[in-house]
DNA sequence: GAGCATTGCGCAATGT
DNA sequence: CACATTGCGCAATGCT
């Protein structure tokens, strides 16, 4: 429930100076609206000044795949993706992070690959696998419902918003009308008054 | 300008009658690697519709339909994303629709199929390209930067219902205060009118 | 036609 | 363990 717990752990930050962290990957968060970004954390990276709303979302870097390195500016994503390499059926055997054909790079690849063993509980998870298909496909599935639902709900959200803005003209005019009534009633209230007291002037006048 | 306007062209769902069905448990993996070429008629995949708002987020591919009828919902998605395969490296070279590393299908290459050729004027788009490369990161940098957009819009929205609702309270209460206050002067106005007639009727018997 | 902006999608990590 | 969320990159497409 909840829709808005975006905070939790704080382990990212890092760097990681040349060998393999032992963490399996990335993944970030957003904290609240702007900051982060894509951090990815296994290059020498610039941690790149969050998006604010200028600019700095980072700068396409001609990435060099391989050696020569580049300019260092300041944010930037590193992605040198160089290419994922990494074929499902190689990577199957290969390797344990298989090849993502996906994300290009999945860096994890080498940075988390201490992990993987023989036995091989989870680590090598074979594309190819019909369970990793079906497991794929179920969440893709749910990715779409999730998205779905998160795109209807911003859509009520703004109407929501629209009807109560609506509400809100409304419920203006009907103070100005109020208002209006209420200054009507003052004014002929303070005439009988005025008049009482002529009147009462006049008594007295007459007696 | 306009920030809105998603209405136009309206290729997407169809159908496909054809019948490729993605079984399930096709063994024989996904495509995988060598796929499409240049003519790619492989399998036969569907858009996707997407934001209607009922259900049926498609059906992981358990079912072994013999004929073909989900259509007709209208909404399954049908992925039998096979698998994707690609590696950079065997892609490069030998096709120019590449791998795709990431979209499985990427039907598009059988939904408009007409182009391509020797000619290839673009058509291989070499993965390893630095140009691709350069482009590939601007579109990941502009992606990010329009989805913090997107981020901050919905919060902004967020927030401007809540105060409109808060500030539509405060209205009510306005309105409640001053149709009080409006109906309390009628009153005293109208004591003032019976004691007019009272004083106006005395003063007639006083004659 | 170039280039950024949007959008749907699948993947993987992570939350519930 | 299954499903829900979310950041991310890719590619198609929209809009300058």
């Amino acid at each position: 429930m909840m829709s808005e717990p975006r905070v939790s752990s704080v382990i990212q930050e890092w760097v990681f100076t040349g060998q393999a962290a032992p963490h399996p990957h990335h993944h970030h968060h957003p904290l609240d609206s702007a900051s982060h970004a894509g951090s990815s954390e296994q290059v020498p990276q610039v941690p790149q000044v969050s998006q604010v709303d200028m600019m700095s979302y980072g700068q396409p870097q001609a990435l060099p795949r391989l050696g020569a390195d580049d300019q260092l500016m300041g944010l930037s994503y590193l992605p040198f993706t160089t290419s994922c390499l990494g074929n499902s059926a190689a990577m199957g055997l290969a390797h344990q992070h298989q090849g993502h054909p996906n994300d290009q790079q999945e860096f994890s690849s080498f940075l988390l690959p201490p992990l993987r063993s023989s036995s091989a509980s989870k680590r090598s998870i074979n594309k190819d696998s019909a369970e990793y298909r079906q497991r794929r496909e179920r969440n893709n599935i749910a990715v779409r419902k999730s998205r779905d639902k998160a795109r209807r709900r911003v859509l009520l959200t703004q109407q929501r918003a629209q009807q109560l803005q609506d509400e809100n003209h409304k419920l203006q005019m009907r103070i100005g009308q109020l208002t209006q009534e209420r200054d009507t009633l003052k004014h002929i209230l303070s005439q009988r008054h005025l008049q009482a007291a002529e009147d009462a002037a006049a008594e007295e006048a007459g007696l």
